[in-house]
DNA sequence: GTCTATACCTAGATAGAC
DNA sequence: GTCTATCTAGGTATAGAC
């Protein structure tokens, strides 16, 4: 016996682990990476910092993990909204949208995941997720210039100047705790990114 | 005698201290700013570690000095430039290509002041100075919506876009070494931040 | 498997000699 | 004013008891 893990040990020690990345999410949420100290992830976890090794080999490996879990729902959900029904700029305008949405209704973690001071594994993490926003962006606008809907442009320059534009105007409504004007908000931001990829204006009212 | 410093003494100061700025910038251009400690700083301005503190109160105030001596070289060249002569599409052209053409000269310490990870000290300047640039596109957006020049638009997110989209456009061309393709890059760059400014199609032409 | 306690390491900052 | 040597704090990671 005791060879083999029983399948409810290998439960628990998942549903630990689990509980583990969603504490330590709330965490970094709610006071950003550079104050997330082992300690305090397990302390909000409710288990002992020395356990948190039983787990992850090294704080930048949770670090890690909880910020591609993260990221990753935000790319999934752009890349399913950029790659749906619809021409090239209603595409791009409901990718932008529905990003700047889902960023502003949870404000601590897309701050987290967009601008907060971050420890270098977690830094290159970004530059990757960045890189993925700017593939999804890439395949639309080309789509947009081979249908002729685009003008001719470098498609990886714009869907680059996508990404930063898009981040660097959400950054000072993250910060700030005001939810007023959030509908004025996304519309300009939308506006902005029909414009940026060059949408003609007569076509940019959906 | 000796109850007030000399001249020379003072001269001899402020050159240390200059100095040291020096060497500090230049360590953070090479290495990044984690990578620069205060040994390292010292050691590359000839001076034992503890004799940075005759000059700054900590770490951290060094580092901002030498944020805020570069930040400030390249806002004050593209404030000229946005503030120059010209129609505001032009103006915006050039400050863009300005900017951009100068990072692509000094990819390492533009790196450092764009984007490389950096302490909290460092990273609150950095807020800071995107908000200057976007209050210095702001302006020039401002002024092409009053002249008719562009059209209606919310100019600080558009302010925001541009900073925005011209940062992240460089951070990969400022990563890698290769020097190829900076006058097509230019151009791309320029271009879109005319569109993304709603500058009519007809009117992108220098 | 999880806890407590602690070792250890890094890096910033300080003290006193010269 | 600058150096060498040292102190200290914060936080990661480990060891051994339960």
């Amino acid at each position: 016996m005791a060879y083999r893990k029983t399948s409810a040990e290998i439960d628990r020690l998942a549903a630990t682990r689990e509980h583990l990345v969603t504490c330590a999410t709330s965490v970094v949420t709610e006071v950003g990476w550079s104050q997330a100290s082992v300690t305090a992830v397990a302390d909000a976890a409710g288990i002992a910092a020395g356990s948190v090794y039983q787990h992850f080999p090294s704080k930048g490996a949770l670090a890690v993990e909880v910020f591609r879990r993260a990221a990753g729902r935000e790319v999934d959900v752009l890349g399913e909204v950029l790659q749906g029904p619809g021409t090239p700029a209603e595409r791009l305008s409901r990718g932008v949208g529905v990003f700047a949405r889902r960023a502003l209704e949870n404000r601590g973690l897309a701050y987290a995941l967009l601008a907060a001071p971050a420890e270098p594994a977690v830094g290159a993490e970004r530059l990757d997720f960045r890189r993925r926003y700017r593939a999804l962006f890439a395949e639309v606008v080309h789509q947009g210039i081979a249908n002729g809907l685009l003008p001719a442009q470098n498609g990886e320059i714009t869907a680059a100047a996508l990404t930063g534009a898009v981040g660097e105007v959400l950054v000072d409504p993250l910060g700030t705790h005001d939810g007023k004007a959030t509908e004025e908000l996304l519309a300009e931001l939308t506006a902005m990114a029909l414009r940026c990829a060059g949408v003609p204006a007569d076509a940019q009212q959906p």
